[in-house]
RNA sequence: GGGGCGAUGGCGGAAUGGUAGACGCCGGGGACUUAAAAUCCCCUGUCCGCAAGGACGUGAGGGUUCGACUCCCUCUCGCCCCACCA
């Protein structure tokens, strides 16, 4: 028995984390004899507060992090802080008070809430990206893929506010399409922007090979975003200033090209101007204005009918040779294929729906098997099946499985075209025309035109105090310190690029920082990456399962192509957690008035309770509602442990055998078998109620003789072994209470033998055509002869089989028998 | 429109094709207390029954099986992702 306070997880918590931290409990040694475990939660944005998923999310995150130090491995578990980006500059504005100073506030503010999880960190590792000596990197990264003619400078659309005069980010458009400054409608806008080649990996990115273990989804959803589809360039001619000139189109199916009977431009196709006719010019062009004024999500809706305008204009089908009229409608995107198709209507939906409003010709060209000719004027919808090529001249009869071949094989021949396979995957545009984020470092010369900034001068520092305009224009633009510059070509007058980039940059390798945090030399030793990379356990939302899982694997890959890093993949494992929800099961957000704060609830009950009732809520993937009141149930657990370790300590236990001795021993290896295999599922709700149940027995022992004996005590000891995970500051302290002088967290996982984990007697079912009759208390190394006995003589079975005969005996060992028995 | 995931007591959830409801919350009863809180003990799926016990029961309907929460088919509802990609 210990001499002891009530459990008071403040004082012990506080008390805790500050002796880890003098310790570096929880520093990474780059060379260890122990094999590395590179564990890596995705870092947070500094928004000010830890919010419930916060904890929802690196509760359970963490205990695994423990689990494996535990295990024997050199764990890594850094952290730090996603720190450029919109939300700063629009405190800044709405504020007054200075991005940088907001943000490095509201770090210094999760700081501490991060320490007062009691989480493993890794602080000696923290990286912020907002940072001069992190986005230095970030620069220097942006220049080395612009080397390699991986970062290229274009014009490509952005939202344009026409009355601010300025650029707007995705969330700065109301859903109405209008600014949120001023409510003018927003355009897309055609500007100068930078982007990054990532489409050139788009075959590399559907490589998942060198993957262990990601969620099938996700996977499954970056294909679908990459979206590669096979088919083929068909170049249409057109007879324009007396000149033979063409268009290409790309198509899945040249097997239906004898079925155009239209041609569609994207409205922003440069051909759109060339082709119109005088007569369709008034039309053409209020069409080509109007679809610029719809945004993106307008325009892509399937619900919309569709809407089109004839140019006046022909292009002439290569293959068939007919005049096709061309026209030019919005669900033809600029951005995909060729940005200009050939209309089948009679073997493409889309098409289809496009013809029938137009009252456009709708040909047969593709027939199934057997089936008599069709009548496409009676269809209700396209027919998409492959099928046998029909009304195609030399072609008709060409088998289904071979018509796609035929086709690109001829035009082929012919120079009309060729296969081609085509990605939904575009470029990846990093250009932000806002102040919070790192500069692009590059100058304009008007001597030199567009040039890099030299290496040895980066970073390009970014201005820590700028005044915003009215606008909301980028303040850097009207920075004459930042802007003006020397060309680094011949030194003189210059310009800066005044756009920043995306902060889906910093993200991208930020894991990789981590190896080598402090490097002022270099990005990262390849020394120490090597020791770290690539990451074996990743954690984070599903909402980053396309933008950030592709963009930190397109940069691993360019930077692998570059011999900047040895390996291909960022991320061995990943896991999503689920979502933490309001009490209502609805997502927690302001306008429900569902939002719970964490913090009340860490300083009522301790950071253990939170943990644990975080991983105790459901399983970690599927998230869950908060509920308050069983936050109750998990501290009196904690208590629980607390009063029974406490009351029932002894220091010199029996080492006298007896039966219940042995019970106890039994139940601790089945206990750390059941957690030990939880907990490398993550299964965190599970493994806490094998605790509770061992907890329970425990309880119900303490004041027998048993309680004294050294298999008893040894439970306790596991019990505060295994819970350590969990409630990392209760248990240490039991853990120094009950005489020991390590941190319990350095100690070597418990062990356990699959012998001791099987019981000695086992509930025998007895079922009576599926019906459980009888229940018998049996011993484990019972033969079937004597289960059959035991079950037949049985009266209760006997007066429910009655005068039935039995027609199969049904054993499984260890478990239960079925009596099958009818009346004949 | 396409794809995915899910549906189990009053609630959160647990169950290698083999005792449905572990663990916890809520609720009820009791002990302790002058009293309350805390704590401890017992009960707690529904229906019938004094009880012993029995019947029913995992969104609905069907199927496979000695046996289905679990596997297959159809449907309903909910959530998530993608969405005119030629």
């Amino acid at each position: 028995m210990i001499t002891r306070a009530k459990y008071d997880p403040k004082e012990i918590e506080d008390r805790w984390q500050t002796q880890w931290e003098t310790d570096h409990l929880y520093s990474a040694s780059d060379d260890s004899s122990k094999p590395n475990f590179y564990h890596l939660v995705m870092f947070p944005y500094p928004s000010g507060d830890l919010h419930m998923g916060h904890w929802y999310n690196y509760s359970p995150f963490d205990a695994y992090g423990r689990f494996k130090r535990m295990q024997g491995y050199n764990v890594m578990q850094p952290i730090g802080f996603d720190a450029f980006g919109l939300p700063a500059e629009n405190a800044a504005i709405k504020r007054g008070i200075q991005a940088r100073t907001w943000t490095l506030s509201n770090i210094e503010n999760m700081r501490k809430q991060l320490r007062a999880m009691g989480a493993q960190w890794d602080w000696q590792r923290e990286v912020v990206t907002c940072l001069p000596d992190y986005y230095k990197w970030t620069q220097w990264l942006f220049l080395q893929f612009y080397k390699h003619d991986l970062a290229y400078r274009t014009k490509a659309p952005a939202n344009w506010c026409p009355h601010c005069n300025t650029t707007l980010a995705n969330e700065q458009v109301l859903a109405d399409g209008t600014c949120e400054r001023c409510g003018t409608v927003v355009i897309r806008k055609e500007i100068d922007q930078w982007l990054l080649k990532i489409s050139s990996y788009a075959e590399r990115l559907l490589d998942f090979s060198e993957i262990v273990d990601w969620p099938e989804k996700t996977i499954t959803m970056q294909r679908n975003w990459i979206g590669r589809s096979e088919g083929a360039e068909v170049r249409f001619t057109v007879d324009f200033n007396g000149q033979q000139e063409t268009i290409p189109v790309f198509t899945t199916r040249p097997d239906t090209i004898y079925g155009v009977t239209f041609f569609v431009l994207a409205p922003e196709h440069p051909w759109v101007d060339k082709i119109t006719t005088p007569a369709q010019r008034e039309a053409v062009t209020s069409y080509v204005s109007q679809a610029q004024r719809m945004t993106e999500i307008e325009r892509m809706s399937t619900e919309k009918e569709k809407s089109g305008v004839f140019t006046g204009g022909y292009v002439t089908n290569p293959v068939s040779g007919e005049k096709i009229p061309v026209w030019i409608a919005d669900y033809v995107l600029m951005s995909y294929g060729a940005g200009a198709i050939m209309g089948v209507p009679a073997h493409d939906q889309r098409d289809f729906e496009f013809a029938r409003k137009f009252g456009i010709a709708i040909r047969e060209v593709i027939r199934p098997e057997d089936a008599e000719p069709g009548d496409p004027s009676t269809w209700t919808e396209a027919r998409e099946a492959l099928g046998v090529m029909v009304n195609s001249g030399p072609f008709d009869g060409t088998p289904g499985d071979q018509a796609k071949a035929n086709i690109i094989r001829f035009i082929e021949e012919q120079g009309y075209g060729k296969a081609t396979i085509n990605y939904r995957l575009r470029d990846w545009l990093i250009s932000r025309q806002r102040y919070w984020g790192a500069p692009i470092p590059i100058v304009y010369c008007p001597e030199h035109g567009m040039q890099p900034v030299p290496e040895d001068q980066l970073p390009v520092w970014l201005p820590e105090h700028v005044e915003f305009k009215d606008t909301g224009e980028s303040p850097l633009r009207y920075e004459p310190e930042f802007l003006n510059t020397t060309c680094p070509v011949c030194g003189g007058p210059a310009t800066r690029e005044a756009d920043t980039m995306d902060t889906f940059i910093d993200s991208s390798w930020y894991y990789l920082r981590y190896s080598d945090p402090h490097n002022s030399e270099q990005a990262w030793d390849p020394a120490k990456l090597k020791e770290w990379l690539p990451v074996n356990q990743y954690v984070g939302g599903v909402e980053h399962a396309i933008l950030h899982l592709l963009y930190s694997r397109f940069f691993v890959k360019a930077l692998h192509d570059m011999d900047l890093l040895t390996f291909d993949e960022p991320f061995q494992r990943l896991f999503h957690q689920g979502m933490v929800l309001g009490s209502d099961g609805q997502k927690m957000s302001k306008s429900r008035g569902n939002v719970e704060a964490p913090d009340g609830y860490v300083s009522k009950y301790g950071a253990d309770t939170v943990r644990c009732y975080m991983m105790f809520i459901g399983p970690f993937e599927a998230g869950g509602s908060f509920k308050a009141d069983n936050l109750e149930g998990i501290w009196r657990f904690i208590n629980r442990v607390w009063n029974v370790v406490g009351d029932s300590w002894i220091e010199t236990p029996d080492n006298k055998q007896t039966s219940e001795s042995k019970t106890i021993e039994r139940l601790r290896h089945k206990t750390i078998k059941r957690v030990t295999e939880d907990l490398s599922n993550f299964r965190f709700n599970t493994a806490l109620a094998a605790l509770m149940e061992f907890n329970n027995v425990l309880i119900k022992q303490q004041h027998d003789d048993v309680a004294r004996s050294s298999a008893y005590q040894q439970a306790l000891t596991t019990l505060l072994q295994l819970l350590s995970p969990f409630a990392p500051h209760v248990t240490e302290e039991l853990w120094h209470q009950t005489g020991h002088t390590e941190s319990i967290h350095a100690t070597e996982w418990p062990a356990y033998e699959e012998e001791m984990t099987k019981d000695e007697a086992f509930t025998l079912v007895i079922q009576v055509n599926g019906k459980v009759r009888e229940r018998i208390e049996v011993g484990a190394d019972i033969s079937e002869d004597q289960v059959r006995q035991i079950a037949l003589n049985n009266p209760r079975v006997q007066s429910f089989i009655g005068d039935a005969t039995i027609q199969k005996f049904i054993y499984i060992p260890g478990r239960l028998v079925n009596i099958v028995a009818r009346n004949v």
